[in-house]
RNA sequence: CCCGAAAUGGCGCAAUGGUUAGCGCAGCUGUCUUAUAUGCAGAAGGUUGUAGGUUCAAAUCCUACUUUCGGGACCA
């Protein structure tokens, strides 16, 4: 027996169905049954536990899921290891923030044994709820075994890796300009300056400053012009004496200003982009015409003269040299190049001077500008007492003593505690200085929006730190061409957005200054000219052992490989100097971009399982990932192994909210995983996810979507298992235990939807071997409601319902039957509870198949034989022509009920005829028509239309064609006729002749003129509507049907109760009683049918033209 | 500022450069049903973001712009 439900409950469903798995352990036989060989490999991107899960949690995991189940049920063994990505900042910030401390109270209010202990349970503080999603929503993974990045034994191949990378010569440790906080001695992250509050609003005193050129190296155009200065705006005036170079854009255009400074009153000639003329000499400059007019300037006036005198561009400049502003020290490397105009695309001339004042020891962008020079300009660094480089501002923020009167004083004074800053800032004082050496343009205040140290609520300070560096860039053109060879979905993604960052690629920076992470293997020598990188705990413990021997140390390799246990070890160098470990975590990114191998502790252990488990077929991710975990697994699988991680990618856009905005927390727009779960069930879910939208678009979460969707298909499917199927093959005992009956000797009915179906197969396959699961899923959907649901069984309803059980209703079971277990298997990886709860449904009663699930099942593979393409064309022919039937009928106000005599289809093809017939008896029943007649053009009642072919002509007539169309719509009903004959046309359009074909034309009927005509694309229909007494009789029998069905059901009667009939006298309907009394009797189950005078106690019913007559039902 | 993606009836989505731009949802009108959480038919709803260009022909290709989303601006 086919189990029967009385309302569909898709939660209730998943919920049984999981229940199920658990119990038979389906997840571990869909993975075992497979052979070892034949694998398809899977990695699952780590989630970090320590937030909680949300809907696009949901989507990213079904994507997953779908493409791991697919292969699964194609064969292939799918392993999912589970992982959690566990370090990073995040887990710092929730764990200081819980124990009221911050970094300094480390080690001092708070053990550090206690603080790592407190960042490991938070890291897996809503492991339950991850784990509870990844049930609920039907996500296989293996979370039994899962790799935990802050294990030991992950640790250890991560070092392994960065010995690989260090032993290429891939690491090194070199300078960057990085955020800083000064009164926090610590670098900041952009994580951390982008939290909320970092920006702030602030006023500065900013400056323009005047850098005076040496004349010997003035171009020829600008020789002998006195008293030259070029202006270059800052708002951080304590960078000044940093200063090398002047940038300027090449292609942006400069002007030579003579006039007075504002200060000095001195005569100056100054430079800057033309652009910004107006904007700097506003207020009291005065433009003149005529360079005679400056001469008649006083000194103190209130308005000062400007004159422009020459133009140039940008690249006009470069190469000048200028004097040192503020010469406290010269860079102590290659001074002879600083102090000189560069070049640099990224000037604008949206504010400032369109000179660029470069501090390549405090800007990002100075630092690169300044490198690309050639020969590079130097950055203003000196050797401090140990011959150490260093900028001339101190990690404190104070100027170092080069800086004379002002060495020693903070550069902002927002460091000074409590109230011992000065009256006059860093900023004030050189701008004072400046102005009375004439250096200063103008000085003036500025409101601008600037970072501050979200931890002491201090401004930022640009500043070169030591780091870490992968490099790289050493390895750009191997990775952009190994990205290549990655199937990436959406293509662009790769190309674009994963190709261009490739091909910019910088030096990627290793170093981060905290404890919770993965601590960077190196030990050092005090003055940094020996190191050592360690690649194993093996290697560790023999280093111990040397360094024990070497210093007379007991010391051991840490049980917890983190900070600050492993900063106690101390290595020696081959001369038994000490070596301490370089500070520096790794980025957390290196962690999770080492999983392939450090989920095995590769090559520690597991080397052959990791032979066959890389690298692997498919990943999955957000698109934020690219540069995040696509790109770590790409670089270090390049760098490391000379290969891809993975060869096909799949990043899936956004989850918005249905208005296309991003979901957050703060909006309240956030969709709560479990509750939508809960409600719709993961199926319905799952699905509206995935045929909604493609993976790789944004995806707006609307509920009501997922409510659409189990109504309309999986409702629809319901329906047809449990209305249809199962309800009426439980009566007459379907078990699929009869012969498989031939194909040939099938209706075209049940030929034609198994036509479909492995069309259906093969094109669902294909989709999702290409990652295209959103077309798999709205063709599985549109073959349920369209193909299956609205027609086949539309049609074929009396087959299923027919009392009796021969040939054709096993012939009509087993092809609903093959439809719906095969939708079930075709279903399965995007929506795998109902899919399995259909399958199982269907299956442990026919036990047709050995599966005891849907997922340990193989996917269908398509029977090519069994798929009639001219079949097909035929069904649609009968839809066309069925819809086209009742439109007209609706026109008309004929009731499907009243039986018609005849349709009339022009027929231009002699082939079309075949091919009607071949349906001919689905479209009268379907329509109630009594016969179809073929109006062969010989009848000349046909009125024809004729269009070009555009795509024939289109290309040999090129420009003719438009003349062409309107000469063709201009054909009369001869011309026509006249080409049909002849075959051939000779169209003159201007001087060119054309000859052609009747391929170049499309002629359809477009009318029979005196008849009922609908058209359909090429497709005409006529209707012959007169009605006769014989019509007219049917009619009224089947409306007499109809009620008493009606009745049937009203009075709750089951559907094989047979019934006697009275039926009240009367003229509108003796002649259907007459007539059709059989007819009415069979289809109602009536054992009599009577007409009496009057019935006793039945009740009213309406017939058309107003006629009500009583009539009596009992169970007989 | 740079890069990528997108823009098609009220909403969600389709449409190998080829002539009536489709489908679903919602709303409207009517209707069928002993499988329905349906279905069917009809009406309405569009200058395919804007402006140019290429072409015989553009939703589709090109350019610019506008808007939205995302990423980046040295944290990846």
């Amino acid at each position: 027996m086919y189990p029967l439900y009385k309302s569909l409950n898709l939660s209730k469903i998943d919920e049984s169905i999981r229940e199920f798995w658990e119990e038979h352990n389906i997840f571990e036989k869909s993975i075992e049954q497979r052979p070892v060989e034949n694998s398809f490999v899977f990695y699952e991107g780590p989630p970090s536990a320590n937030g909680k899960p949300g809907i696009h949690h949901v989507m990213a995991r079904t994507v997953k899921d779908m493409f791991c189940r697919y292969q699964s049920m194609k064969g292939k063994r799918v392993e999912r290891k589970g992982g959690w990505d566990t370090h990073g900042l995040p887990i710092e910030l929730a764990v200081e923030k819980e124990l009221g401390i911050t970094k300094e109270d480390i080690g001092k209010k708070v053990s550090v044994d206690e603080y790592n202990k407190a960042c490991r349970e938070t890291v897996m503080r809503y492991k339950d709820m991850w784990d509870d999603l990844t049930r609920k929503m039907a996500y296989w993974v293996d979370l039994e075994k899962p790799y935990i990045t802050f294990e030991n034994t992950y640790i250890e191949s991560v070092w392994y890796l960065l010995k690989r990378l260090y032993d290429k010569d891939l690491l090194y440790k070199g300078y960057t300009i990085q955020p800083y906080s000064p009164k926090a001695g610590t670098g900041l992250s952009s994580h951390e300056l982008n939290m909320p509050g970092a920006y702030k609003d602030v006023t500065d005193t900013t400056v323009v400053a005047q850098f005076k050129a040496i004349p010997d190296t003035l171009p020829d155009f600008l020789v002998g012009e006195e008293h030259l200065h070029f202006l270059a705006w800052t708002t951080t005036p304590w960078t000044l004496p940093s200063n090398t170079a002047l940038t300027v854009g090449p292609k942006i255009d400069y002007v030579l200003v003579q006039t007075y400074n504002q200060y000095t009153f001195q005569p100056v000639q100054l430079i800057l982009a033309k652009a910004l003329v107006g904007k700097q000499f506003s207020g009291k400059y005065e433009a003149v015409e005529d360079a005679a007019d400056l001469a008649n300037y006083e000194a103190g006036a209130k308005k000062i003269p400007y004159f422009i005198k020459k133009e140039c561009k940008g690249a006009d400049l470069v190469g000048i040299r200028y004097e040192q502003l503020l010469p406290f020290a010269l860079p102590a490397e290659n001074p002879e190049n600083a102090f000189r105009v560069i070049a640099g695309d990224f000037v604008t001339t949206e504010d400032g001077t369109g000179i660029v004042h470069t501090a390549p020891t405090f800007g990002a962008d100075d630092a690169m500008v300044a490198k690309k020079a050639n020969p590079p300009v130097p950055p203003l660094l000196v050797k401090d007492q140990q011959d150490n480089l260093v900028p001339l501002v101190d990690l404190q923020g104070k100027f170092r003593p080069e800086m004379g009167e002002f060495g020693g004083q903070y550069v902002k004074n927002e460091y000074y505690m409590n109230d011992d800053a000065p009256d006059k800032s860093i900023d004030v004082q050189l701008a004072i200085k400046l102005k009375t050496e004439n250096k200063a343009f103008k000085v003036e205040k500025y409101v601008h929006n600037y970072p501050h140290c979200w931890r002491t609520d201090k401004p930022v300070l640009y500043y070169p730190l030591d780091s870490w560096f992968v490099r790289s860039t050493a390895m750009k053109d191997r990775m952009v061409e190994l990205n290549k060879t990655i199937n990436w979905k959406p293509k662009h993604t790769g190309e674009g957005r994963f190709g261009k960052w490739l091909e910019n690629l910088q030096d990627w920076n290793l170093s981060r200054s905290r404890y919770w992470g993965i601590p960077l293997p190196i030990w050092r020598n005090e003055d940094g000219t020996k190191e050592i990188c360690i690649g194993s705990l093996e290697q560790l413990q023999t280093e111990i052992d040397k360094a024990n021997a070497a210093l007379g140390k007991t010391q051991e390799v840490p049980k917890d490989l983190h900070r600050p246990y492993i900063d106690d070890i101390v290595l020696v160098t081959e001369d038994g100097e000490p070596m301490h470990r370089e500070l520096d975590l790794i980025d957390v990114w290196f962690d999770s971009g080492s999983m392939p191998y450090a989920q095995w502790h590769y090559p520690f252990e597991n080397q052959e399982k990791f032979k066959t488990n890389y690298p692997a077929d498919f990943i999955a991710e957000g698109v934020d990932q690219t540069r995040g975990w696509f790109f770590t697994l790409h670089a270090i699988g390049v760098m490391a192994f000379d290969s891809v991680a993975f060869k096909n990618v799949v990043s899936n856009g956004l989850v918005q909210d249905k208005h296309g905005q991003k979901m957050s927390k703060s909006k309240g727009n956030a969709v709560e995983p479990f509750e939508t779960l809960a409600t719709y069930g993961l199926d319905a879910t799952r699905w509206y996810m995935i045929s909604n939208a493609q993976p790789w678009d944004n995806l707006k979460f609307d509920a009501d979507g997922i409510g659409e969707v189990s109504r309309k298909f999986f409702g629809t499917l319901y329906q047809t298992y449990n209305g249809i199927f199962a309800q009426y093959a439980n009566i007459v005992d379907f078990n699929y235990k009869e012969d498989y009956v031939p194909l040939a000797e099938r209706k075209s009915i049940d030929r034609w939807i198994i036509s479909k179906l492995n069309s259906l197969i093969k094109d669902v396959n294909a989709d999702y071997a290409d990652y295209e699961p959103t077309n798999a899923a709205r063709r599985v959907q549109n073959f349920v409601d369209r193909d299956l649901s609205n027609w086949y069984i539309r049609l074929n309803r009396k087959r299923f319902w027919s009392q009796s059980y021969g040939k054709d209703e096993i012939t009509a079971f087993q092809t609903l039957y093959d439809c719906l277990v095969t939708v079930a298997k075709l279903m399965a990886p995007i929506s795998p509870c109902f899919a399995d709860w259909l399958f199982r449904n269907l299956n442990d009663a026919s036990q047709k198949e050995g599966a005891e699930s849907v997922h340990l099942a193989d996917f269908p593979e398509a029977d090519e034989s069994a798929i009639d393409t001219a079949l097909e064309e035929r069904m649609n022919y009968a839809q066309r022509i069925s819809s086209l039937i009742l439109s007209l009928r609706k026109k008309e106000n004929l009731r499907v009920r009243q039986p018609l005599a005849k349709i009339l289809l022009p027929v231009l093809d002699p082939s079309f005829i075949e091919q009607v017939d071949g349906v001919k008896d689905l479209i009268l029943s379907e329509v109630n028509v009594k016969e179809i007649e073929y109006l062969t053009d010989a009848s000349g009642v046909i009125k024809k239309r004729i269009k070009p072919n555009f795509k024939t002509l289109g290309r040999r007539l090129g420009k003719d064609m438009k003349a062409a169309a309107q000469a063709i719509g201009g054909f009369n009903q001869d011309d026509i006729a006249n080409l049909e004959k002849t075959g051939s046309y000779t169209l003159v359009v201007g001087d060119n002749s054309h000859e052609l074909t009747l391929e170049d034309f499309d002629i359809s009927a477009e009318d029979i003129p005196g008849l009922l005509v609908a058209n359909d694309g090429p497709l005409t229909v006529a209707l012959d509507i007169t009605l006769d007494d014989q019509l007219l009789a049917e009619g009224t029998a089947r409306e007499l049907v109809n009620r008493i069905q009606n009745i049937r059901k009203s009075k709750d009667f089951n559907v094989t109760d047979r019934i006697t009939i009275y039926l009240e006298q009367n003229d509108a309907v003796v002649p259907a009683v007459e007539h059709f009394k059989d007819y009415i009797c069979n289809e109602t189950l009536a054992t009599s049918l009577s007409l009496t005078d009057a019935v006793a106690d039945g009740e009213k019913i309406e017939l058309p033209n107003e006629v009500s007559i009583g009539i009596q039902v009992e169970k007989a």
